[in-house]
DNA sequence: CTTGCTAAGTAAGCGATACTAACTTTGAGT
DNA sequence: ACTCAAAGTTAGTATCGCTTACTTAGCAAG
């Protein structure tokens, strides 16, 4: 365990947010989505069951907050991935796929949350930044590639089949729909094959 | 609506399986996924809240039965919509993804839980057929495109990769994701694009 | 140092839920 | 006509989300 603060073990430990978020997020891996409870989570940071709500003002908000902390991390997995390979090639847009397939296999959980919160907390407006945010990476990369400037509608259009094509790859990679097939898919050959159909010229 | 049977309005009528599978479905559709109860849908079939467990061991097993209910729903619409084109287009092919999509779209609540409930409900083997018979949709419809049995392992690849895209892009669409992006996303368009880059022979 | 204010905790309680246990009604088979 | 099981009922438990009212702790001003 790196670094837990717990400075303060009395009335007020000063910590109690953060721990609270720490808490879902291992609730949530380990129970689904679903398998969480303020109350829980409550009795795992050592306090009482209506502390939480001095941080929060209810069990939405709260999942709202792990959401946002999941997306930034994402984001930066994303962000480092593409980073370790040239700008505008392939292998760098297909390594920031590698990196959404990866975070959603790590913590399926919180990954499935992200994407189940839209309904009823319909615009949080800080986590369609942070999704804003993520999105735009990819866009960034797939416009290198295709040596347009970052705002070309081309460049949208791709990076949004990217993400489509990705997106679903890692659903039902964690839904284990990929067991179904006897054969198995292999990640990087299916993210260099999406690339190249999206972003490469026509063969040439 | 349509030919409610509601035989017996007696202490037995014979209907609350049905009735029960069917309010559950309009409450996910209206409150979300996690939006409803297994007492409220006893309220709105008119009994008691014990009575569902009569029928039902579970709420997750109520879910399993909605879910499964669906599914055949949506095997069926990817077939008619593949039929309505010639066997080896890829115009049927595309017409199974806007079945799915159109799924989706329309009960996004039902989509969704068909979905998230593989964690926990690991493997409810009735479930895995249903989702199979799904698949095998795709599958018929790729190894004809591709002039291959069906049970060619390019065909099944092919066929996972088309089934990733689509399901990606329905996700995103209920998500509302994609009004992020300024430019909308035409289904037929992404659907023709994504099978002509799966399973046409290069350009011609 | 004391005084007070406020952030952050507690305990207690409400209404709703998932589910169980024990009882009752109904209808179908012999 | 009798039996018995299927399919309802009521009543009850434990938990949860959330609120209210109270308490504690720390900080800032006089």
């Amino acid at each position: 365990m790196p670094s837990e603060p717990k400075l303060k073990p009395g009335y007020h430990h000063g910590d109690l947010r953060a721990q609270l978020i720490s808490a879902v997020r291992d609730l949530v891996e380990t129970h689904g989505p679903d398998g969480f409870s303020v109350a829980e989570a409550a009795r795992r940071a050592g306090v009482s069951s209506a502390a939480p709500y001095k941080h929060f003002k209810d069990r939405p908000e709260l999942l709202r907050a792990v959401v946002g902390e999941a997306m930034v991390r994402l984001q930066s997995d994303m962000a480092t991935a593409a980073s370790r390979y040239p700008v505008a090639s392939l292998e760098s847009v297909a390594a920031i796929g590698q990196a959404y397939v990866d975070f959603a296999r790590a913590q399926p959980g919180i990954f499935r949350l992200m994407f189940s919160l839209t309904e009823g907390h319909e615009d949080a407006p800080d986590l369609l930044d942070k999704g804003q945010a993520c999105f735009s990476v990819v866009i960034r990369a797939a416009a290198a590639c295709l040596g347009r400037p970052i705002d070309a509608p081309e460049a949208l259009h791709c990076a949004y089949i990217l993400w489509a094509s990705v997106h679903g790859h890692s659903f039902l990679t964690i839904d284990r729909k990929t067991n179904v097939l006897s054969a198995t898919i292999d990640d990087w050959q299916f993210l260099m094959a999406v690339s190249r159909a999206v972003l490469a010229r026509p063969t040439l």
